[in-house]
DNA sequence: TTTGATGAGTAAGTTGTGGTGATGCTTGAC
DNA sequence: GTCAAGCATCACCACAACTTACTCATCAAA
C-alpha cells in the first residue's frame, strides 16, 4: 500500500487499484504506524505523501513482494515439473556417467536441480525408504533378481551387457565361453556387493567356481589389474568407456544383462519433476549405452516388484 | 510452518515451538496445498515429513522471513535515526565541501543515506516546501536577509566570512576597505541570486555602485577571472579553499558574514535521522570554516523565522 | 497380541483482524 | 462562497485463524 501511495499520491487512487475502499486502505497504513511507532505519511494538500522513513519502509515492502512473486514463479514451475530440488543416489559408474550427462542438460534448461551422492544399490534403496533419498538408480542383474521394497517404485531407464575383460592377446575372436576362465585367476566385486553375486552365479552357470585374487569395487582398479595380468574379470558396459589400452572385451556366450532403475518411494513416482529427470535419466541411458542394444536386448526389462 | 516442520520432524513440535496447537498447524498446512495445488507433505510413520516440493517452499518461506527481518532491524535503526534515506538538496559549493565530508562519513558509519542534487538556495526552498527534497543546505548574507517560508524550520550549522580575491600585488595588507575598490571592475554572481544582492549592497554601504564586467554563479571561475585581471570579487569562504596562485584573498574592514542553514519542513526537523544528518553537517562545517570563526563570529546566527 | 502413548486430522465453536458504508472535516478549484 | 475531492473515524459485518474436543493411525512395550 505504501508503495502503491508513493506511485499514485492519493489514498484513494490506491484504494482503487487494490480493489478496496478508502477507508480500509487509511486504516491498514495508521495501524502499521501504530505498530512500528513511526509516522509513514503526512497529509499534504488534499493528498498523502511518503515521509523519508515511510519511503524506507515502501522499499521493503516493495522487496518483499518481489519475493513472494519470485517464490510464486518457482511454485508455477513446481507444479508442472520445470523446478524442484531432488535429492538423488547413484551407484558410482551410473553417477559418473548418465548422471554428470543429465547433471550438464539440466542446468542448461534451468530445470528441476538436484543433489547428487553415490550409494551401492542397497544403501540407496535404504535411503529412499526412510525419505533421506527422492530418487535412486540402481541397478540388478540378470542372473542376480534384486528385491525391491514394495512401496518403491522402480522405472526401468535402461539395460547394458555384461563384458569379459581381458589382458589383450590371451584370446581371440568377439565372444567368448566363460569356461575358457573356468582355470584362471579372477577379479571381482567385493563380497557384499550383488556385482559379486552376479560373478559367482555366471562362473557357476559355465560349471566352475573362479578363483578369487582379488576384490574390489572399483572397475577401474579391475580394469587395472586386468591389463596386468592379474586375472579377468566381469565388467558392465558402462564401466568400459575408458578401457585402458592392453585390456581386450570380449561379449560372454551366456548373455549377462545389467539392469538399471530409478527408483522412488511410490507417492512420488508420478510427481512431473520425478517424471522429468527420469525421462532424462532414460534418454542419457540410451545416448550411452546406444541403440545397438535395443535389439539384442531379448527380454525389457520390466517393473521390477517384490 | 514447513520451514519449522522440516526441522522438528513433527508437527506437535511445530505447534509447541510457534506457541499454536496442533490442529492449527495442520490446518494451515492444508489450506497452504489446497491453494497451491501440491502435495507439501507426507505421513512417515507418526510423523510428517516434507515432500521435494514442500521443501522448495518452504526454503522460499525462510527467504522470505529473513527478508522480513532485515526490514524489521532497518525499521528499528529509522526511530534512532542510525537508518533512512534523505533526499537532500544543497548550493554548488556547500555541495562539494561540507556533503562531501559528511558523505565519506555516513558511508563508513553505515548511517542514514542520502540522494544529492545542487540547488540554488530559491529552489531549493520551494523543494523542501513541495515535498521534493527532505533537506535543504541554503545560505543567507548578513546583509541580505533571506526569507523562510513560516512551516520551513531553518537550523543554522556555521558561518563563514566573505573575502575579496583581487590578483596578487594589486593591494598589500591583509585588510581593506571596499571603498579602495569604487573604480574597479567588478566580478560578481549572476542577477537572480542573493550572492549578487549580497555584492550589491555591500559596495552600496562603501558608497558606490560596482562596474560588473562579468557575471557568473561558478566562483571557480570568478577565480581564474580575479587572476586574469578582469576585475575584484567577493566570495565566499568556503570557496576559496582552491584558490589559485596569483590570486590574494583580504578581509573587508566591513565584515560580511554567510550563515549556512539545514532546512526542512517543520514536521521533519525533529526526525532523529535529520537530527543526525545536521549534527554531521554541523560538524563538517565547523571543521571546514574553523574554529578561528567561533571568535571573530559576533553575532551567532539564530534560527531564521518569517 | 494387546495396550498405552504419541501424533495427525476433523468438527464445531470462538475470537479478532480486515474489510465496508455512512458521516464529518479539511483542502483546493471555480 | 460554493462545491468537489480526499482523508479519518465510527459502527457494523464477514471471514479467516485459532481453540477445544474427539477420532484414527502408528509404534513401542508389556
Amino acid at each position: 500500500m505504501l508503495s502503491e501511495l508513493e506511485r499514485l499520491g492519493t489514498l484513494a487512487a490506491v484504494a482503487e487499484a487494490m480493489h478496496l475502499t478508502a477507508p480500509g486502505v487509511s486504516m491498514q497504513l495508521s495501524a502499521l504506524e501504530r505498530e512500528l511507532g513511526l509516522e509513514l505519511t503526512e497529509r499534504r494538500g488534499r493528498g498523502l505523501v511518503l515521509t523519508p522513513a515511510g519511503r524506507v519502509v515502501a522499499s521493503h515492502g516493495r522487496l518483499l513482494g518481489e519475493q513472494l512473486l519470485l517464490a510464486e514463479h518457482e511454485i508455477d514451475s513446481l507444479r508442472d515439473g520445470t523446478a524442484g530440488h531432488y535429492r538423488l543416489a547413484a551407484f558410482p559408474t551410473a553417477a559418473r556417467s548418465i548422471v554428470a550427462d543429465v547433471w550438464a542438460d539440466l542446468l542448461l534448461a534451468s530445470g528441476p536441480t538436484v543433489e547428487l551422492t553415490t550409494a551401492e544399490p542397497e544403501g540407496a534403496l535404504r535411503a529412499v525408504l526412510d525419505g533421506s533419498i527422492d530418487l535412486a538408480i540402481v541397478h540388478s542383474y540378470s542372473n542376480v533378481p534384486r528385491q525391491i521394497p514394495s512401496n518403491v517404485h522402480a522405472t526401468p531407464i535402461g539395460s547394458e551387457p555384461v563384458q569379459v575383460a581381458v589382458r589383450s592377446g590371451e584370446v581371440h575372436g568377439s565372444t567368448v565361453d566363460l569356461r575358457t576362465f573356468a582355470g584362471r585367476t579372477w577379479i571381482t566385486p567385493s563380497r557384499q556387493r550383488t556385482c559379486f553375486d552376479m560373478v559367482e552365479r555366471a562362473c557357476g552357470l559355465a560349471g566352475f567356481r573362479p578363483n578369487i585374487v582379488a576384490e574390489t569395487d572399483d572397475f577401474d582398479v579391475q580394469l587395472a589389474l586386468v591389463r596386468a595380468g592379474v586375472g579377468v574379470a566381469l565388467i558392465p558396459q558402462l564401466a568400459l568407456d575408458r578401457t585402458p589400452d592392453g585390456v581386450t572385451v570380449l561379449e560372454p556366450h551366456t548373455t549377462i544383462e545389467r539392469h538399471v532403475y530409478v527408483a522412488t518411494r511410490s507417492e512420488l513416482c508420478h510427481e512431473p519433476g520425478v517424471v522429468h529427470i527420469t525421462e532424462a535419466l532414460t534418454a542419457a541411458t540410451v545416448a550411452r549405452i546406444g541403440e545397438r542394444r535395443d535389439q539384442t536386448r531379448k527380454r525389457r526389462p520390466r517393473q521390477a516388484t517384490r
